[in-house]
DNA sequence: CGCCCTACGATTGTCTAACAAGTACACACG
DNA sequence: CGTGTGTACTTGTTAGACAATCGTAGGGCG
């Protein structure tokens, strides 16, 4: 029984369902039966009926009529699905921020913590890699584009829980490339960004898809020139 | 009373006001209480609750902890917001469908629908204006943009709902840019497209601020040379 | 011995009833 | 006239209950 109390209880519940989902406490297919979340929260069963419809509507749960909530078992197809859809997103919002030469603060920022990581840990690198994708996103200043990223990053998040010994990509490489984004960003070449970034994306997609046990496309191997 | 039963009760009250919302039949700032929702379709409360709180997820009603819900109340900010989002999202997959030079059945037969329009009621335009734009963006095959893109549309109904004498553009005006839009796709010639989408949904957005009462921009006036 | 059908348990969908808590508005008081 | 209080309305949450449905295990039949 953990008590939980912020502005919402089916809030704070849904929340703390979110967090053990994000840290892999609970793993891809774990069933959520409403009875005992109901129980383990101490809260009634319509409150943690709430608390998991809204986790559903994120898509971090999910369940048909009158089966048991599961956490999202996010195969191969989803995640080219997911990092496809961020590809599209994130082109159109370089050669936007290209054509006002817009470098966001925090952007820069992010990338300079990726730089300063010498820890061998490679999970470490997944929050400041998010922040810098982010905060590009959110210099558009769109309301509805940040939103729609941020479940975009949530489901990220979902399938970087599933793979534990992440060592995907040298975090050189990702500072290097991220440092060429805003670099074509500050010149207005959008075209390069918007073509970077998908190779950069499309890398990280690519190798993700290898360690769920999908097959890997072409996407995967390094770039044979990497001009910094 | 009204008694509708589909798959679930939720869904279908859920359902039914949206169709309502749409109609213009609940206006803006409409008061929905859950005790009211669940007598007039003859439900329990938590039922009416459900529905209701679908919807505000949905984005189509809005409201704080302890008030009643009300139909969302869209600005000319948010159509601003609205309208951009939507630019941002297709100008890119306009770019993609350009680059494989893919042009949608479905979109020539929406555009074609348009063109065969000769009634004088400018509503009518609206639904395969829509299904033109969705056509393209589903078009990509991501479920998740696609899934984006119809939320926005959904808004997009919403602000529509509002504007009842809406005579914005003039149908052939829309219908011979969208015919150029294909044309440029089937050229490759993405950039182009985007260019012209940006003119072409800034127009519309600019209009629909001015009938709301906000004050538009330069991007109201119509082109000066429409080379079809 | 294997397959299909049935029956049971588990789980969700929905309802009724109720109390607590918060908001908003009106009225009275200073 | 401004402020404070109180009351009515609404929402948040709980409890218990019943029907509908799904999954599974077991029994009957070929």
């Amino acid at each position: 029984m953990s008590r939980v109390s912020a502005v919402s209880i089916v809030e704070a519940i849904a929340s703390d369902i979110r967090a053990r989902v994000f840290s892999g406490e609970l793993p891809a297919l774990h069933a959520l039966t409403e009875t005992e979340v109901a129980s383990s929260y101490d809260v009634a069963r319509p409150t943690a009926k709430a608390a998991i419809e809204k986790l559903v509507a994120e898509g971090l749960l999910v369940r048909g009529v009158h089966k048991t909530a599961r956490v999202a078992d996010l195969g191969p197809e989803s995640v080219r699905d997911i990092y496809l859809a961020r590809a599209y997103l994130e082109s159109e919002v370089l050669r936007r921020l290209a054509s006002s030469r817009t470098v966001p603060d925090e952007a820069v920022r992010a990338n300079n913590d990726i730089a300063a990581l010498k820890t061998g840990a490679p999970l470490d690198v997944v929050e400041p890699d998010m922040r810098f994708h982010t905060s590009l996103v959110d210099a558009l200043g769109n309301q509805r584009i940040s939103k729609m990223y941020l479940s975009l990053v949530g489901e990220v998040r979902l399938c970087m829980s599933r793979v534990q010994s992440l060592h995907l990509l040298d975090t050189t490489l990702i500072q290097a490339e991220h440092q060429k984004l805003l670099e074509l960003i500050a010149a207005g070449k959008g075209d390069a960004a918007a073509q970077l970034l998908d190779e950069h994306l499309g890398r990280a997609r690519e190798r993700l898809v290898a360690t769920m046990g999908g097959e890997a496309g072409p996407e995967a191997e390094l770039p044979s020139k990497l001009t910094g």
